[in-house]
DNA sequence: CCGCTTCGTCGAACCGCTTCGATGAATGTA
DNA sequence: TACATTCATCGAAGCGGTTCGACGAAGCGG
């Protein structure tokens, strides 16, 4: 910095001017500061501007240590538009497991973040959040209840809705589930929003199995399927395919036998035998909007406009059709 | 820091010397200073040791902006690989444009990082590399030719031509590719290890489609296909859905009336209808071993029994099958 | 033409930690 | 018991920025 402030003939807190809005300093001279950083390819000392300043302008984030497709969407999005705001990211990811959640908070809170951002909607990290006193503003992405800090989620609820609804109106009574795990506050959201429609609708809600997340999980859980339901409703989209597969190996066929439906739109949903029947949700904007709520609570514009809840909808393809022999009225 | 010295009733240096691996300091002290630590919830300041040690610790790391299934396997292995091994994971995300990539890059460099991974293994990227003169060490993943620093990837070619022997053995004699996007390394480094094979076997080599990784682009390509060829060959599982999902739209069961492989072997193959053969590829592991690549050459630990090349294995499900009147022998 | 305001620049202190040379205490030896 | 060593601890000087108060040089009105 002293040989960029020598170089361009200033001092240099000037130079300092420059590099931070250059209020107060001639336009010939912040021109022949911008050279003189240009001709020595000179380049600002993270550490110490944050030393100096005490700000680190550092955003945690913690995601899932998943490949899944929601996550990851999601953390892209936060990613960007952390840096759009003049933030730094910062991202670690934990397994759904207490201690490795600790373990990257701690990591996170030792590079003095401003703010915190969680992707990883397991009720064993809410547990964890607690240790960040109140000082560090916190949000946390599709989540039921938060203690702590905003939450920013898409609609789990109306979204299992829609599906039930869709298969209701298809003339299914027997429902069954095959929901998330348990400590996953969506998929709790899910499984309970289409108990409740069916309960509503009058109808027998049959045992609910589960997985864990994963298409492995959904093929084994289908194997434990209710003979006498004539629809499944999933807790995600991999659960989904694991399913038809399972159901394919049975010899039952999707959809004439049986419908099943997943959540979450991946893009392979669209492609898989039968084109699977789901709900889409914008993960990218889940993210943007959690950014949003952060950053104006952080830089003092309130920012009270984002809406924390993000609709989903329903997207109909072909791994859902009317039951067997039912209400009559059979196939396309 | 000196808060916990007046605690302890030592020196902040003393401090210093217990918070670096305690050597020339009295079990007794460091006890109480630790003590004083705990007491006080003391965090050491990051940025200013960093400024005083003029070492980040930090490792960058450039990935693509993308929620495929590989480079997030391998995103999350060097994140935890990089924090075992004592160094701070800095994770970017660009898509696979130049401007976006340069940015990445300079944001990188702003955080003086010691080093860099990059896992976006297309040829805009290598572009951008030389950027960094060569005093920062970097590897790149799934690359092929690498005009600077090491690389480590899954040898794909291997993989590749356990793909093409798999369906020669089966007694295909036409066989078609739908490659991956002609920018990335290893799309192109499968596409020729399979031309290459064909080529030896004496056959003649259609003309390969391409796609961008997507399902999408799998199910629109196919449109294109060959419709003497009874085998095709995708860049990756992904496409190889959205093929067998036109063929099926086309009237064309698989694998009886042609073949499809995938490539990368995602959780979701197995469960596809047909499960996909496909080639499995150690993600994580190519990951780890960048990572112990870098932190030798950082740490002075040179490291060098490290292989850069992991090899995939062939993953046969029922995807593949012999072609229908070519060489006898039907079914499975 | 002069005194005062405003603008652009400078000098210096400080952010929290590391580290080197120095000092005093404890240990070993003759 | 005196002296040479070794070990634990301390004092002080930076690391590379930011920022506040001070100050000289223009710009202004009367």
């Amino acid at each position: 910095m002293y040989d960029v402030a020598e170089l361009a003939g200033v001092s240099h807190q000037t130079v300092s001017r420059v590099l931070n809005g250059g209020t107060g300093v001639r336009p010939t001279t912040t021109r022949r500061v911008e050279d003189a950083i240009r001709e020595l390819g000179y380049r600002p000392n993270r550490a110490a501007r944050t030393l100096a300043t005490r700000r680190s302008r550092a955003i945690g984030i913690l995601a899932p240590a998943s490949a899944e497709f929601g996550p990851m969407s999601s953390l892209h999005a936060i990613e960007h538009a952390t840096r759009d705001a003049g933030y730094r990211p910062l991202i670690t990811s934990a397994p759904a497991d207490p201690v490795a959640v600790r373990e990257s908070l701690e990591f996170l809170l030792d590079q003095s973040i401003e703010a915190l951002v969680v992707i990883a909607p397991y009720t064993s990290v809410l547990g964890e959040l607690d240790v960040l006193g109140d000082e560090l503003p916190v949000v946390v992405l599709n989540t039921g209840e938060t203690p702590t800090g905003a939450a920013v989620a898409v609609d789990q609820a109306s979204g299992a809705r829609l599906l039930a609804r869709h298969l209701l109106d298809l003339g299914h009574r027997r429902i069954q589930q095959i929901a998330g795990p348990a400590d996953f506050f969506d998929a709790a959201l899910r499984r309970r929003a289409v108990d409740s429609v069916l309960t509503e609708a009058g109808l027998e809600v049959l045992p609910a199995l589960s997985g864990d997340w994963t298409a492995d999980s959904g093929y084994a859980a289908a194997a434990a399927l209710d003979p006498t339901a004539t629809a499944v409703v999933c807790g995600n989209d991999q659960m989904a395919l694991g399913v038809i597969h399972a159901l394919s190996d049975l010899g039952r066929r999707v959809p004439e036998e049986v419908s099943v439906v997943g959540f979450d739109d991946i893009p392979e949903s669209a492609h898989s035998l039968p084109p699977l029947t789901t709900v889409h949700q914008d993960f990218a904007e889940v993210g943007r909007r959690a950014v949003a709520l952060l950053v104006g609570r952080l830089d003092g514009t309130p920012a009270e406009d984002v809406d924390p809840s993000v609709e989903p909808w329903l997207v109909v393809r072909e791994s859902t059709a009317p039951p067997r022999r039912e209400d009559g009225e059979r196939g396309r």
